[in-house]
RNA sequence: GCCCGGAUAGCUCAGUCGGCAGAGCGUCUCACUCGUAAUGAGAAGGUCGCGAGUUCAAUUCUCGCUCCGGGCUCCA
């Protein structure tokens, strides 16, 4: 007790004459207090339960020592909490722990270093990443399918600056109601600039240069827009959270009689873009207004959420509900999705606007010759181009699939005197559009082989005097559990590896 | 932003109770020419994160800053 000065605050407080402290009013307004006794020398007041004496704790270990704020609040003082872990065996706290091991393996930041992908240098500043060329591919791999997909989704596609005028975003709301979250203003000749947070008022102004009819929409406009965001230097963690990042970001224009559709069938888009990078399950939650932290009339929330949650039924998903979750325009769904490991992720997003159209006076004409007010759909499904890309390394390990691997494959001469063969090999793989590097024979071929299977590269060819002789090529398999496959000629191996592209997998 | 911890070679890390710093891996050179997860020998490689202070002397002690890690809080 004697290291629980807030509890004996409480207990004063509670137990002193006439104390109308808050913590004193709360806790004396609950049905009981409870105290657990461990020890002589240890007794906590407690919701509950302990376990009856520390022996019951069975086999643990101690992980880490971190601040914690006070009844989770950042404006009360902060406790030091101690981090453990308890098993029933031995064998469970092992496993646990190699599980941890594992789990650390594929980090992201760990992987990024060890294959060259991407980093985060000092000098840059906090939250800032430079990509290599190795996940420089790979990203060009994921915003070329992106992009596909919305071509054959008939978005538009724009282009808009990464700087504006404060007027902007006065317009938008986002200086009012998210200043925190954005850079300091840069004072120019001719008045106020922010580096944008968001790519949304920019669309509006798209949308809004020229009298829009009702033939035009859904109007889709889409862009791959960087927005830097003013994250605190506590929270960034890696490329999952950054202070300058990518979103495959789209605003939907539309009318309300075409919002239920409209949601309907980006539903379907999202689910099937996501399920291209290997994603099978999806978890769907629809986030509804916080009165004390939003804009717009009781009216347009409730059709907003509405549609949403008729999207959502209309294809039988499952989901849950967020009160008081949604952005302050408008309500959303967000979409989680659960990686090879079982960890859910937060990725896409598909939020209703009726507020924005209102505040940039976005007008079509309607069938009837009248000026209506189009709605608005804000969404991106990768979320972030950069935490996508965190997830995916980490959803895959390091080891992605061909389509996105920066090397799809290595070629290694048995020895110097098939060099040239090796070379052969390499072009004639490179000319049909793969990836394909070789390593010339100073090192061992263990040797060289260890270092491609480090380097997670999906096909390791062997080219030794049989192939030379027969243009055949040793395939070794990433992940595969028996030997190579030796005598395998070079075409059928070519036929593979374009399947696997083509397929994604 | 807050609490605790960290920053030494390209990477992972050891070390200096204050006296111009080390290993393994990697890199380079030479030899080896090898059929499926580490060949051998040699060499190069460091403003000991940045800035101030204390000291005859600071990578080491003190202070400030930057960046990173584990949490907390926050995330349109």
């Amino acid at each position: 007790m004697a290291a629980h000065s807030y509890k004996r605050a409480i207990i004063d407080a509670v137990s002193g004459e006439g104390s109308q402290s808050e913590m004193a009013g709360e806790v004396a307004g609950g049905d009981s207090i409870s105290f657990y006794r461990n020890s002589d020398t240890f007794i906590d007041m407690c919701v509950g339960p302990h376990v009856p004496h520390t022996g019951h704790l069975g086999h643990f270990k101690l992980m880490s020592v971190a601040g914690a704020y006070w009844r989770g609040d950042e404006k009360q003082p902060m406790l030091q909490r101690i981090y453990g872990t308890a098993w029933a065996s031995k064998k469970e706290l092992k496993e646990h722990l190699v599980r941890l091991e594992e789990a650390e393996k594929r980090d992201h930041r760990r992987l990024a270093k060890e294959l060259d992908l991407l980093s985060f240098p000092a000098a840059l500043g906090g939250g800032l990443a430079v990509w290599h060329p190795k996940g420089g591919i790979i990203r060009k791999q994921i915003e070329d399918y992106s992009r596909q997909r919305h071509l054959d989704g008939d978005y538009k596609f724009v282009y808009t600056p990464n700087l504006a005028s404060g007027k902007l975003f006065e317009t938008s709301g986002h200086l009012d109601f998210y200043a925190d979250g954005m850079y300091p203003p840069m004072e120019m000749d001719n008045g106020t600039y922010y580096p944008k947070p968001m790519n949304c008022p920019m669309h509006c102004l798209i949308f809004d240069s020229r009298q829009r009819s009702y033939r035009e929409l859904p109007l889709r406009l889409f862009e791959l827009g960087a927005v830097y965001r003013y994250e605190r230097a506590g929270t960034l963690h890696g490329l999952l959270r950054i202070r300058g990042f990518t979103q495959d970001d789209s605003h939907i224009y539309c009318t309300e009689e075409q919002l239920p559709n409209e949601i309907a069938s980006l539903l379907d888009f999202v689910i099937s873009v996501l399920k291209a990078f290997g994603f099978e399950d999806f978890d769907f939650r629809l986030s509804t207004r916080d009165p004390e932290k939003s804009v717009g009339s009781d009216e347009m929330w409730d059709l907003a959420t509405e549609a949403l949650r008729e999207g959502l039924e209309r294809h039988g998903l499952e989901y849950r509900v967020d009160e008081g979750d949604g952005a302050f325009y408008g309500p959303k769904i967000d979409i989680d999705v659960t990686d090879a490991i079982g960890r859910s992720w937060q990725l896409s997003t598909i939020q209703a606007d009726f507020n924005s159209p209102e505040r940039f006076d976005l007008e079509y004409v309607a069938p009837d010759g009248q000026r209506k007010r189009p709605v608005m759909l804000h969404r991106a499904l990768l979320g972030s181009v950069e935490r996508f890309f965190g997830v995916l390394i980490e959803h895959y390990a390091g080891a992605f699939p061909a389509w996105l691997a920066p090397v799809q494959v290595i070629v290694l001469p048995v020895a110097e005197d098939h060099q040239a063969y090796a070379a052969e090999v390499v072009g004639h793989l490179a000319e049909v559009g793969f990836r394909v590097e070789s390593v010339a024979a100073n090192d061992p071929l263990g040797k060289r082989i260890r270092n491609a299977k480090l380097q997670k590269v999906p096909y390791i060819l062997v080219v030794g005097a049989d192939d030379v002789a027969n243009d055949t090529v040793g395939v070794n398999v990433r992940g595969s559990e028996g030997g190579p496959e030796r005598d395998v000629p070079l075409q059928q191996f070519a036929g593979r590896l374009a399947k696997d592209v083509e397929q994604r997998t």
